[in-house]
DNA sequence: TCGCTGTCATGCGTCTACGGCATGGCAGGC
DNA sequence: GCCTGCCATGCCGTAGACGCATGACAGCGA
């Protein structure tokens, strides 16, 4: 019971005829009318009854008449679908991030990619990069975009890393601070200085991931939103690391130092999928609306 | 997008295995391979990942094996559907009869066939032959019992018959009538003798059809039911044509008589199908069950 | 680190089976 | 009675599908 043989008797069967069925599925009669004898051998049934003028359908013909219109109805369905995912009018993408990312670079691709595919169903997960990966290789994300310090890379074994951009960490200190005036500083010219944490968890991780090993800064403040702990630097309470991606523009009231070189705390930032797996359209798509959001932030 | 394509598919699909469906479905391997192959060039996208143990549904895959999975399921319903039909566990039977035939020929026929296929819808439609015939080749009904003349075929161009029997008709008179004796009579000698008739029309249609012209039965009483003709014949009101497939048994207080083989007053009772129509299975199966009904009144 | 194993892909030969061409049979209509 | 239109069928060529064999690749264990 092909599919190809249900279209010809279908087709058959709505003209009454199999000869018209053969002109309009441009074949010759005798195929058709092979066709059709195939197709009762195979149901042991006859289904046209054979009249001087075309055919008609006998009470098999008609029971097999309703399945062959489902079927063949469900397949156009289902190239119809193919198609929509491929040319994305259909389909989701569920994208994860770690917090800054969410801050500017991921919203704006996903405002990109809603523009350009309105109808594929989006959604986003805020997370730290742990996580983020296990929703990623559990199936639950179809792309996340997260960060790590150079010298402890991501398991590229179950990853499909896009690299994104190299994130530098910043230095906010009041302006009133006595390094306000330098453009770069050293790690140790803040050996004295109290350090006002994001929050305690993500705080770890981001001083973990980015700082030398053998730097432990004092933390007597924990701010749990980027307002608070500029706002505490700019009171004068301490000074804080914020990732470049953070802070689009400078706050009138402190300033933001580059670290030096040689301190280097950077974190490079991916986009990750999950390894040696084909790309949805919808992914792909996304991650050129990721790399352009990148070029918009320089 | 084959249907035998489509079952490979979901069969990898089920096992994440190529060579484990091919085992399954007692294919090589390179065969199953191929179709694979073959699907995605003809959907245009791969359907699965090819991990270093077995493969794995992509987006496209899993979209495309639910209208897989609901067409492999439909193309079952219909094999099922067809072979129920043909085993007779399903379907219906539409009959059509003419009143004397509905007496006990057509009940006996349908009981029997009700109790060897109980799962066919039976319907039964009592009307004279000439309506029958249009509900038949109307397609209304799949067979229809009527009767004619000798001297008046059946319109065979349109209709396959199947002769069943030649219904004789006997005369019923009182036990008291001077008649009441004999065997057989011949009509001349009941000129003299009121008739009683069944319905208006339907009497009319079974003394056209059967009586040999120029016989002109003297109506007196018109008895719509068959008891009330009998038992205007036992009360001496007249006498009356009766079918022999109508009565069973005569009633002790009147006689049945035959006719002369010479007036031959006889209708031949068919069974019509639809002409060069192919017989469903269950009508084919009913015809049979109507000649055994036929022999059983012998 | 090096085979070993299990997986999928692919080149090659064969064979089936499907479609086209031609013809035949059959019934209806002028 | 011939002609026409319809469906069935024998014959034949070719395309496609299958099996066999091999290659490529990754993970696992000695």
């Amino acid at each position: 019971m092909e599919s190809h043989a249900l279209h010809v008797f279908r087709t058959v069967a709505e003209l009454s005829s199999i000869t018209a069925a053969a002109r309009t599925l441009r074949y010759t009669q005798s195929a058709v009318s092979r066709q059709i004898a195939a197709l009762e051998a195979e149901t042991g049934a006859p289904l046209f009854d054979r009249l001087p003028r075309g055919v008609a359908l006998t009470e098999e013909g008609r029971c097999l008449l309703g399945h062959a219109e489902a079927v063949l109805d469900r397949l156009a369905a289902a190239r119809r679908d193919l198609t929509a995912l491929r040319d994305l009018t259909a389909g989701r993408l569920r994208v994860g991030a770690f917090p800054t990312a969410v801050a500017a670079l991921v919203p704006r691709a996903l405002s990109a990619f809603r523009a350009a595919h309105p109808h594929v169903a989006l959604s986003l997960v805020e997370g730290l990069t742990p996580g983020l990966l296990d929703r990623l290789v559990a199936g639950d994300a179809d792309v996340v975009v997260v960060s790590a310090a150079p010298d402890q890379p991501l398991d590229g074994d179950r990853l499909d890393l896009h690299h994104l951009l190299d994130e530098a960490l910043l230095v906010a200190v009041p302006r009133t601070h006595r390094l306000a005036h330098r453009r770069t500083v050293r790690l140790r010219e803040l050996a004295d200085d109290a350090f006002i944490a994001g929050s305690a968890i993500a705080e770890e991780t981001l001083l973990r991931a980015t700082l030398p090993a053998g730097f432990r800064p004092r933390i007597d403040i924990v701010a749990a939103e980027w307002t608070g702990k500029l706002g505490c630097v700019a009171a004068g309470l301490g000074v804080a690391l914020v990732p470049a991606l953070a802070v689009r523009a400078a706050p009138p009231d402190l300033a933001l130092l580059r670290l030096h070189p040689d301190d280097a705390a950077v974190r490079r930032v991916y986009a990750a999928t999950p390894r040696n797996r084909s790309l949805p359209p919808a992914v792909q798509r996304f991650l050129t609306h990721l790399d352009e959001a990148t070029a918009g932030l320089g």
